[in-house]
DNA sequence: GGTATACTTCGCTTATGGTCGAAGTATGAA
DNA sequence: TTCATACTTCGACCATAAGCGAAGTATACC
């Protein structure tokens, strides 16, 4: 029976090799020129023109123009939601891109993942404010406890600001990496950010990589310590 | 940059419409033979086959034989999830197949997702346990009241044995016909068990329709009332 | 064993859509 | 105003993969 949304359109545009880059690359959470995403893509400027109309169209992507200059982003979380759980898909069936380099070890290490930390310290983070009872599961559902709340409130957290937001707060987000559950939602978002701004960590300006600085590495490996 | 997940490879496979609509039928949760799911892409038994054999190959899709008959279903409820983001994603950008009929009437109104109940019913239940009080939001997360648990036994839910299974117990599903939340998650399933055990509704053979006796209306109307 | 049914595999056809060169439009800077 | 840069649109090319007919394999029944 034919009937319902038509996922055959949505997924085809994924599909594509060259639009599979682009939105992966979005990923980051950043916004990218047409110029950036072509060269994301690998493609010339006029076919990364042609694709990213079509991903506008179907409101994947949502663009913004700066003079000259026109960013795209991912239109929302859900879009890389619905991205994520095809990495988690193609990751499990074994479709990975090899890539024998020292991108693919770091990008393992720590990535973001649209806005908050994945990979290898992602999932460390993860387990260890489990570990420490900062973070609760009730009914599999996961939440912040009350020693989690003082734990990132010392970590310079506005919890309060948070809170008031009408997304969730803890989120769990299955790692494609690990295998394993990273920390989503605002707090996850919040704890990426104030790594940055404490000069622990940047993002590398061409990936999805997150580069810890040694200072950052031992404050981390103190913060977020495995029993 | 081209490293991890070949999300283009998953996504190219969904993004066939015969594939697609395959998958799309097993949605109900049930699992179909070769000759059924050719039926429903509207293809040769020689087509679907090759299909299936990538969808397989591809860990979409779980076969199983008896005698002749080769059956296949969802490789778990994570391919689910990733077939329900891509229908919001395609529903919320427009992309519906018109189908000027009382299916389409039908499949808004109760249908099966994978192994909940969605659609105007599936929401209204969701919004009725709310505003009762039987469920309840912490932190943004789903969870089953105290009243909510008494509600459930009440109604022939063994809670108990829910509760020692991995999956989570409460879950919002999106819906995409509603764009608001239907509960997902093994209470979820128990509870479109029970309706069909009770014999209040029950599945369409061939499409995901649920059809709710005038009894059962009555009842569910009755249970799942709105403030 | 013969017939019917369910499914798999092979080979060929052809429609589709991604690609790029060329040309045009829009914005920024000198 | 001119030149440089960013992006869009058009048209033609061609690689790819879905589709089906034909043939083969596997299972069930009489």
């Amino acid at each position: 029976m034919k009937e319902g949304p038509n996922i055959a359109y949505i997924a085809a545009l994924i599909g594509d090799p060259a639009r599979a880059n682009m939105l992966t690359a979005l990923m980051s959470g950043k916004a990218l020129t047409v110029s950036e995403l072509a060269h994301e893509a690998g493609v010339t400027l006029q076919t990364a023109s042609a694709h990213l109309s079509k991903l506008q169209e179907a409101e994947l992507l949502l663009p913004r123009k700066q003079g000259r200059h026109k960013y795209f982003s991912l239109n929302g979380p859900e879009v890389a939601r619905v991205l994520e759980g095809l990495m988690g898909l193609a990751a499990g069936a074994g479709y990975l891109r090899k890539r024998t380099g020292p991108k693919d070890h770091k990008l393992r290490k720590a990535r973001v993942c649209y806005n908050h930390l994945a990979g290898d310290m992602g999932t460390q983070m993860f387990d260890s404010l489990m570990e420490q009872g900062h973070l609760g599961l009730e009914q599999e559902r996961l939440f912040l406890t009350e020693s989690g709340a003082a734990f990132v409130e010392g970590f310079g957290i506005d919890l309060k600001s948070l809170q008031v937001k009408s997304s969730p707060l803890c989120l769990e987000c299955l790692d494609w990496s690990e295998r394993r559950s990273h920390l989503a939602g605002s707090l996850g978002r919040a704890l990426m950010s104030q790594f940055e701004a404490l000069s622990w960590a940047k993002r590398d300006a061409k990936t999805r990589v997150v580069t810890f600085t040694p200072i950052g590495t031992t404050r981390f490996e103190q913060m977020f310590r495995r029993l």
